[in-house]
DNA sequence: TTGTTGCTGGACCATGTGGTCCGGTTCCTC
DNA sequence: GAGGAACCGGACCACATGGTCCAGCAACAA
């Protein structure tokens, strides 16, 4: 997962190249454990060791824990943003969307549905205990949603989507499917649950398909 | 919420009536302040403030933290499986669906969409920490699942649904959305996601109508 | 009543963890 | 090359938190 100029530099100092390779290791190190561990249940030492650093750099380029962990948000929004854009940006029909799915399904196979969605699981352990992390998740949930509504957008515009499609609408509930089937698959340690939902969530939009092809979802 | 009962007693140990009033309270203490602060963020001294019980007590009741996390599970498991099992045992029509979502949204709107589903989120939260936790909270998931499923397979069997409807999938898609509606209703402080993802759910539901009652789904 | 066990109060302990400090090194600027 | 700022290593600190202990009271069986 290379991830070079993800992380965003400190405010107004001056800062070197070798100060940036050091925060970025520091935001890798944690976006690694924090992932498979949660935030609340990894430490500060962890990501010392795992970042092969010191306490001082940690504390040199976050003023706390607190600063680390809304840096990992925004961190992680970026990365899966950037992923996300790479396979929804050209979306235009709905064997592109069955695509998109079956690439996230095989991915979070590979682990049998552990770990949920990065953005997911920081959102229920952070949404009641940081509210600035929250409003930033949000946001980039928002943002996830917009590339969906937006390539559903292009797709009734090209006449493939019936009029009466709710771009936004189903944008958010193929999101809340993702969501909820990750959340299901994890709990299982399983992805079925997860193409479930998802096939639901691409059902219910191929019933807005002006001519419904009537191949499977797979 | 009233919820005698429903913590189990300790294994073959002589039990008295005080003993179980507070194992009760402090599993209730537990209940609603790892709902708000997550598991992790609670610490035993908050429990025992809130149950008003002493350290002692605690390790009366519980060999050590996990094990009463692990109570909670059962705990917070057997108060949804009884409050889902009042509003889906009499399933047996689509409006009975809209009612069981409204109930649900209705509740989770009252804090604005905050905190979301107590199961859903210690299921994110120890899936990958506890693995007996995670088991036990799989199998609640299944539990409740069926309680849905039961209902649908009651629609089939009396000609409301099509024979080529899967009540299984159909109840599992309506526990992701169910979930990812609770999860995107928390980050956003807004039930709104959590309508559009179960609407979305039961359209879907609806298509498998024999005769799809073209009432609006609220 | 008496013995045994459940139950409770609360002081106490061990240590993991977030956070500080300071001396030293590297790097940039003038 | 000299000054200063960024950067780094790691010892050290404060304390929150999980966990222990024990003396005493309540409850129940005989």
């Amino acid at each position: 997962m290379s991830d070079e100029q993800v992380a965003a530099p400190r405010n107004g100092r001056r800062i070197s190249q070798r100060g940036i390779a050091t925060r970025e290791r520091i935001l890798d190190a944690a976006n690694r454990l924090m992932l498979v561990r949660g935030v609340n249940a990894t430490t500060l030492d962890d990501i010392r060791e795992a970042s092969q650093t010191s306490k001082s750099q940690l504390y040199h380029h976050f003023a706390d824990k607190q600063e680390l962990v809304r840096a990992l948000v925004t961190y992680r929004g970026a990365l899966v943003l950037q992923r996300e854009r790479a396979g929804l940006e050209r979306l235009r029909s709905f064997s592109g969307l069955v695509r998109w799915r079956n690439a996230l399904v095989q991915a979070n196979s590979l682990n049998n549905g552990k770990y949920g969605c990065g953005l997911g699981s920081m959102a229920l352990e952070l949404s009641d205990q940081d509210e600035q992390a929250r409003s930033s998740l949000s946001e980039t949930f928002a943002a996830w949603e917009k590339l969906i509504s937006d390539g559903l957008h292009r797709m009734r515009d090209n006449g493939l989507l019936r009029r009466d499609a709710d771009p936004e609408k189903l944008a958010t509930g193929l999101m809340a499917a993702l969501q909820g089937g990750y959340l299901l698959a994890n709990a299982a340690h399983d992805v079925a649950p997860m193409e479930v939902a998802l096939d639901m969530a691409l059902e219910h939009i191929r019933s807005f398909l002006v001519q419904p092809a009537d191949e499977p979802t797979r």
